[in-house]
DNA sequence: GCCCGGCGGTGATTTACGTCA
DNA sequence: GGTGACGTAAATCACCGCCGG
């Protein structure tokens, strides 16, 4: 009897670097079936598809007050809350801001305008009165909600001195896409003086986007608007939380499954050493025994739940091995119980550990290996 | 207690690439 | 098939709070 058993060369999977050299190109995200996903919004807005023409709907609501309440194709009947409810928005905000002007003029104002009090005392997150007034329609349950959402705008922390680069998408251009084009436009403020206070999404900002994160990685376009106006935030601002946060959690998967793998492959090394050591060992037993061939063949089964490898052999009633006269307790042993030493991962990436948020559970509870396990 | 440098978190930008009309 | 719009990933920058010395 030959036991065919190879998990590879110990020298080679030794060495676990060559799982990791393309590590940011190994792994792939959950993405595709948020993309696939029917999203549970119920929105009516009554604007046009194109996210374009939405976000330039947004800004035009937001930069003209004469619409102020006659929109009724606003009424944002939006169905965005997260399972987890949010907490309430908090009613004890401090009123009083860093920023120094409080009217619109500011955010229009800000660009090119070094050195001035009002460039410095720009808010990001603001959006002008008009925008909140126009939403806050008391025919909409969305707007009942943004006008307790609006104190957010309170709580946020807008700290330090700016980056020069935000400086247009801080300005009068702060809702669409054309803010690519002149991103440098601004970078001419020789003298420096051009700060910009950078935006820091206060907790409850974060926490709803943390929510609606783990509902859907991606947003569409109405879903932006809808995040943008629940939470006072620009469409842009959203759209770019929504892709670091792809990128940071892909980042982190990634860092959990280079750990797993590593664990795994120290796993699969010694599991291979073990095996080569008992090949050695039978081989020597078969040379030295003529009845070695008496053994009971040994098959190798994986539970399809846990994917677990145990052993088991075709001979229930074969004699031990001892009755040859040779003690081989590393063959009986390892043929016998059930191998916890090989690793879950075997199609690692069905069972990989899941960083937040995704979840690792076991989706059948009928299996009876846990505590096996365990 | 204050200052300073390092570091991590994070918002924002740029570039490249894929998809679609 | 070529092209532009659009969305996203990846890389990167830069600000800022925290922390230890």
């Amino acid at each position: 009897m030959e036991l065919g058993l190879s998990l590879g060369d110990a020298n080679t999977s030794s060495s676990p670097k060559s799982f990791f050299l393309s590590k940011k190109k190994v792994i792939s995200t959950c993405n595709d079936h948020e993309k696939k996903k029917n999203l549970g919004f119920c929105m009516a807005l009554g604007i046009n598809s194109s996210s374009e023409r939405v976000e330039q709907d947004i800004e035009d609501e937001e930069n003209n007050t004469s619409e102020e309440g006659t929109n009724n194709t606003l009424p944002v009947q939006l169905d965005l809350l997260p399972l987890v409810p949010l907490p309430n928005p908090p009613t004890n905000l401090p009123q009083s801001h860093h920023w120094s002007s409080d009217n619109g003029s500011s955010e229009n104002g800000s660009s090119g305008n070094g050195g001035l009090p009002a460039a410095r005392g720009f808010d990001v997150n603001r959006l002008p009165a008009a925008g909140m007034d126009e939403v806050s329609s008391p025919n909409s349950v969305a707007s009942s909600f943004r006008m307790d959402f609006g104190l957010f705008k309170s709580c946020v922390n807008i700290v330090g001195v700016g980056n020069k680069r935000n400086s247009e998408s801080a300005g009068g251009n702060d809702g669409g896409e054309p803010e690519r084009a002149s991103s440098r436009a601004s970078d001419d403020d020789e003298n420096g003086a051009n700060t910009r206070k950078k935006l820091r999404l206060s907790k409850e900002q974060s926490a709803y986007l943390e929510e609606s994160f783990k509902e859907h990685h991606t947003l569409n376009p109405k879903q932006k608007l809808a995040l943008a106006k629940q939470l006072s935030l620009r469409p842009r601002q959203v759209e770019v939380w929504f892709q670091n946060r792809r990128a940071r959690t892909k980042l982190k998967q990634t860092e959990v499954d280079c750990e797993y793998l590593k664990r795994c492959c120290e796993t699969l090394t010694d599991e291979n050493r073990r095996l080569h050591k008992e090949l050695q060992e039978l081989r020597a037993l078969k040379t030295s025994n003529p009845f070695y061939m008496q053994l009971p063949a040994t098959t190798l089964t994986m539970c399809p739940s846990c994917e677990r490898v145990a052993s088991t052999t075709s001979a229930a009633t074969a004699p031990p091995i001892t009755a040859l006269g040779t003690t081989t307790t590393t063959a009986t042993t390892a043929t016998t119980t059930t191998s916890d030493s090989i690793p879950k991962a075997i199609p690692f990436l069905n069972s990989r550990p899941r960083f937040f948020p995704f979840t690792t559970t076991n989706n059948n509870p009928n299996h009876s290996h846990q505590s096996a396990a365990s």
